[in-house]
DNA sequence: CGGATGTCAGAGAGACTGATATTC
DNA sequence: CGAATATCAGTCGCTCTGACATCC
């Protein structure tokens, strides 16, 4: 996932002409233009910060693992606990970890009274990473643009209310 | 991409949680906060769509470059042009269309006239499991709840403007 | 010739399922 | 024992890059 478009700009805009077409063989259905614009942001967004984290080795997946860890107050996570806050398979967690550990970005540790957990910090080689990755992909606006601020509030509070009734949490 | 989570339902909004501490730790960030937000709802989305088009042997890529079929005029698309309105990589219209001719629901047709190019057209069979696979993900309202009407357009706008400062369209 | 169109080969990251070992 | 935690093997759908043949 990367750039994704070939690289010419419509002189309209394909959702909003899909939704029109939609509306008048099908139906009007808001939630079908919505859930296209989602889908459509998402991959723009997902190249962009792709992009922008690159030259720092990490992919958004990993990017938002090590912010993870860093934000975490002992310094370390179980792997349960990262697959549940950053909503991942918890093989995909494996995955994740298993790439951060191969560029020495974090290390598993031992749970000190449960052995059927692992642990997961960051390096210090992790946290230089993570430092320079944040740079880049604030600098880049995290590929959001076009929106004021309350705008970006106000897409958030919708995203929010979606989740909410999706069960994502309570 | 089906389900993606562990089926355990955090007690707060692990997103929330991290757009604070992102704030407090580096500084206040309202397009992190969004960006997020958008990158977990798609995960919700695909998975809900793609499990109502499961059924239906289709995916929610697929499933577009149907819909897309259905709504061109002459019945016909160049693959070029599906390109552009779903805004794949030309070797992704490819492996779409062998995978849906594989399945017997569209068909390769030369161009009459620029023998570069290659028609795409629907079948029979591919409209009728199109009926199906569409009253299938409109039952399901595409996966998205907890909205009403009118936020579900305010959502489309702000993520259309999105599209229009990423040079999506002009 | 240069540009456009589509295909092929190869690779990659991410996600899933199913099975398994270990520990609580 | 059943439940929880993590891993492993294998698979899958999607996307990308680079090279290529064909045609305008």
């Amino acid at each position: 996932m990367t750039s994704n478009a070939p690289s010419r700009a419509l002189p309209f805009d394909p959702i909003a002409k899909a939704a029109q077409t939609w509306a008048e063989r099908i139906g009007p259905n808001g939630a079908m233009a919505a859930v296209t614009n989602i889908m459509r942001v998402q991959q723009i967004l997902q190249a962009s910060v792709d992009e922008a984290l690159k030259p720092h080795g990490l992919t958004f997946a990993r990017y938002e693992a090590l912010v993870l860890l860093s934000f975490s107050r002992r310094g370390s996570l179980p792997m349960r606990m990262m697959g549940e806050r950053l909503q991942l398979h918890p093989t995909s967690i494996t995955n994740i970890v298993d790439r951060l550990e191969a560029d020495g970005l974090a290390r598993r540790l031992p749970h000190p009274s449960d052995r059927r957990t692992t642990l997961v910090e960051l390096t210090d080689a992790g946290r230089e990473r993570l430092g320079g990755a944040t740079t880049a992909v604030t600098s880049a606006n995290f590929g959001l643009f076009g929106l004021e601020p309350e705008e970006s509030a106000a897409l958030s509070e919708l995203l929010t209310k979606v989740r909410r009734s999706a069960g994502d949490f309570a």
